[in-house]
DNA sequence: GAATGATCTGATGTATACATCATTAGACTT
DNA sequence: AAGTCTAATGATGTATACATCAGATCATTC
């Protein structure tokens, strides 16, 4: 597949945007992107304009565009609804799963209790993702998966905040056991639940910190 | 607020879609949108990108821009999500709603049991979208209906295609009942479970629409 | 008559020049 | 010195010309 600047910058963007080498309130100079990778104008326009329309980034009209910069009480509406979004596919998965998926989501648990696992926080990242990947296939509703996908990118830029919170890792396994066995038997109102709590538990986490954070004085604002 | 002609032509074209005088299928020529609208291609160029984002629109590459036509799979699956975004929002309105806003629904409610209104499809759709925007509100989290909102969107150049079910006005108004009087007294599990059955019934009659069309030999195929 | 390949066309992508508008900085007036 | 008008600047929006690429068409060859 042949893709076309727009499309690979708007990807590089969106990259730079959830890893954290473009912070949110930063701002995106057309001129100097183009610069940066050799291009017009033109597709850097295209692109930032996609990303506005995903929500990564927002416009000051004339005074520039921005990586979005999510105000507390906005975020926590996001986790709200990414909480949801995620019991529902535990729910769906839960009445849906198939011998294959539920296998999937088995090797995906257990690497997820393998202690070396859990030591590294970039691999337990990862398999944590496995995990969730396999609950949202399983929930064979597509549409649902990637709105899910897509909200947690949204969320990204500031989960890389809250990584390091105590003793995270041992219960978000320990979470996922409790996940997996309501899936495994079918116990849809649980398996929503219990994947309810698991993304609100890191909501929370997150807002503590947020909170934490700005009381020593980054005043950052929303940008509505 | 100054809107330039792109985001002008995105909200024309967006129009055109969701009010049917574009549909599912049929293509988007840029140049003759250019000159259809007197401007040239650039405007039109973003505008229908901004539209593919937001999934309205896909591209079959060097076959030109399509407004997307969903298959019935795909809807069926946007439905479910859908029902679950309303369901929450009736959720956290039970929980949160004020008396201001409860004044606001319970009008909203009584302008669509009006004889009058229920005897006009289209003053019902409209006081209809105004009841469930009151729901929107009270659950106090923007960005949640900001999704449902735009999800609602995208289904409506469907549901256009069943508004005349038979009953489904009178029946839509009974359940407005309950949803509104369980959103009243705070019953959040009852909020939430009717307002889901509310919106699957019209996906579950829609679909039954579609697929009676589909035997009559449309072989309208998904997009992917 | 079928396969191969050259050309044509339509769709797309990109660069660049220019137009517009708002804010800012500065000069001029009072 | 304060206020106001104006020019400069910077961000954005638009038109247009050109470049590219894939698929369709057509012709040539075997």
């Amino acid at each position: 597949m042949k893709r076309s600047n727009t499309q690979k910058l708007k990807d590089a963007l969106e990259e730079d945007i959830i890893n954290g080498r473009l912070l949110p309130g930063e701002k995106l100079d057309h001129d100097a992107l183009a610069r940066q990778y050799g291009v017009s104008r033109t597709p850097i326009r295209e692109a930032v304009q996609q990303l506005v329309v995903s929500g990564l980034v927002n416009v000051k009209p004339k005074k520039g565009t921005f990586v979005a910069k999510m105000s507390l009480d906005q975020l926590i509406e996001m986790f709200e609804v990414m909480a949801e979004l995620e019991g529902m596919c535990g729910r769906l998965a839960a009445r849906r799963i198939q011998t294959g998926e539920l296998e999937a989501l088995r090797s995906a648990l257990l690497r997820c209790e393998d202690p070396e696992v859990m030591a590294d926080p970039d691999d337990y990242y990862y398999e944590n993702e496995e995990f969730h990947n396999c609950i949202y296939t399983a929930s064979h509703n597509e549409f649902l998966a990637a709105e899910a996908r897509q909200l947690k990118q949204r969320l990204k830029p500031y989960r890389r905040l809250q990584l390091q919170a105590r003793n995270r890792v041992a219960n978000s396994s320990e979470e996922h056991r409790k996940i997996f066995k309501a899936i495994e038997s079918g116990r849809e109102r649980d398996a929503e639940q219990y994947l309810k709590e698991h993304v609100l538990i890191q909501g929370t986490r997150f807002s503590d910190f947020v909170s934490q954070v700005k009381k020593f004085g980054n005043s950052s604002q929303a940008t509505s």
